[in-house]
DNA sequence: CCTATTTCTTAAGCTATATTAAGAAATAAG
DNA sequence: CTTATTTCTTAATATAGCTTAAGAAATAGG
C-alpha cells in the first residue's frame, strides 16, 4: 500500500532505493473509518495525510452550525490543515473521512527533518504546494466570476469520480451553495 | 533597493555573502508605471515579481468585461500568475500596476536553476508558497461562510494600508462584490 | 491651474440564491 | 430484513447583493 506514495513521489522526482527506505520509515499507515476525525478544529495539526483508499475532506463549521468544505482528498491526494500544520497553531478546520479510508500520516517534525536529509523531498512538497496554490487561485476566481450552475458544471468536469461517490450535499458545500439549490440546478435541463 | 529582497529572504533563511551576490545577479530591477502590464492574459508568464515600491495586482476579465482581483502586491510581496509561471502555459490572469511601481523580476528558468545551486532558496520559496496557500484557504472559507460586510471588515483588519491607498473599486472586486454595494455597506453605521 | 477621466454615492427595481418545511428516496446499522 | 438516519427533491417565501442610471467628488495628467 505504501508503494502508492512512492509512485506518487516518483512521478515528480525519482527516489533512490535508500531514499525510498527512509520515506517508508517516516510515514505511518492508519485506518480511518467513515466519520472519524483526522484533525479537529481548535487543535494543532500534527499530521498531513496521504490517502491510500477512501476519501477525506477538510471543512469548517460556521456560526450557524453550517459546514463549508475546503477540500476533498480522494486516493493519491494529500490533505492537511495547511495553516495549522505549518505554523503549529490551532485553527478552525476539521478533517474527517467521508468514506472508510486508509491513509499514511506524516508529522510536521518528520517532514522538516526529511527536508534536510533528502532535499528532493523538499522539492516534491514545493511542487505539490505550488500546484495546490494554482488550483486554489482558480477556484477563487471561479467563485468571483461564475454563477453557481457553471461552477457545478466545472466541478463535474474536474472531479468526475467524486460526483458519483460523494453525497450531493458535500458537493454543494464545496461549490458554495445550499443542497436545495443544487438539487434545483440539477433538475433544470441542459 | 535590491536589499529589500535580501532582507526579506534573510527573514526566512539566512544567506551567506556569496549567496547574496548570486541572488543579486539573478533578478533585474524594473520600473512599472501605473496601469502598465507585467503580464497579460493569453501569454506564458515569464516572470515572478517582487515589489520594491508601489503596488501591483493580478486579475481576470470575465465574459461580461468585469474585472475580478485575485491578489494585491504592495511592497515586499511577490506576485505572479502561479499557474502559468509553474506550468509555462498561457492562462487568463493579467498583472498590472495600480500605482507607479518598482519591482524585481525573476524568470522561472533562473528560479529553477537557483534551486539547484542554493537549496536554501528552494526552502524560501517553499515556505512562501505554503503561507500563500494557507492564506488562500482562509479566503476561500471566508467567501463560503461570511456575508460581504464581514468580509470587508476582515479585509480592513488584514490590510489596513491598502484601504487608504487603493480605490474602493479594487477592494470591492477583491472581496467579491460590486463597488455600489460596497459603497452601501460603508454608509451603514457600526 | 484646467479639463478629462475615474471613482464614489444614492436609489429604485431586479435576480440569483437562501430559508423553511415537509415528504420521498436512499442508505446505514442493528 | 427492519428501522433509524441521512440525503434528496419540490415549492413557497424571503433576502443579499446586482443592475442601471445619473449626479457629485476626487484625481490624473497635460
Amino acid at each position: 500500500m505504501i508503494d502508492k506514495l512512492i509512485s506518487h513521489i516518483n512521478g515528480i522526482c525519482l527516489l533512490t532505493g535508500d531514499e525510498i527506505e527512509i520515506v517508508k520509515e517516516l510515514v505511518r499507515e492508519k485506518k480511518v473509518p467513515r466519520k472519524q476525525f483526522v484533525h479537529r478544529a481548535g487543535e494543532v495539526a500534527q499530521y498531513s495525510a496521504f490517502v491510500l483508499e477512501g476519501c477525506l475532506r477538510s471543512y469548517i463549521v460556521d456560526q450557524n452550525g453550517l459546514e463549508h468544505v475546503l477540500q476533498f482528498a480522494p486516493e493519491n491526494w494529500w490533505i492537511s490543515d495547511m495553516y495549522s500544520f505549518v505554523k503549529q497553531k490551532p485553527s478552525d478546520l476539521n478533517i474527517d473521512a467521508l468514506l472508510d479510508s486508509n491513509v499514511l500520516i506524516l508529522s510536521r517534525d518528520c517532514q522538516l527533518r526529511i527536508f534536510d536529509r533528502i532535499p528532493k523531498l523538499e522539492r516534491y512538497f514545493r511542487i505539490l504546494t505550488e500546484n495546490a496554490l494554482a488550483s486554489s487561485n482558480h477556484r477563487t476566481l471561479d467563485y468571483l466570476s461564475l454563477p453557481a450552475k457553471v461552477r457545478y458544471q466545472k466541478f463535474c468536469d474536474l472531479y468526475p469520480t467524486l460526483i458519483n461517490t460523494l453525497p450531493q450535499k458535500q458537493i454543494a458545500s464545496y461549490i458554495g451553495i445550499t443542497p436545495e439549490f443544487l438539487s434545483k440546478l440539477r433538475s433544470e435541463r441542459s
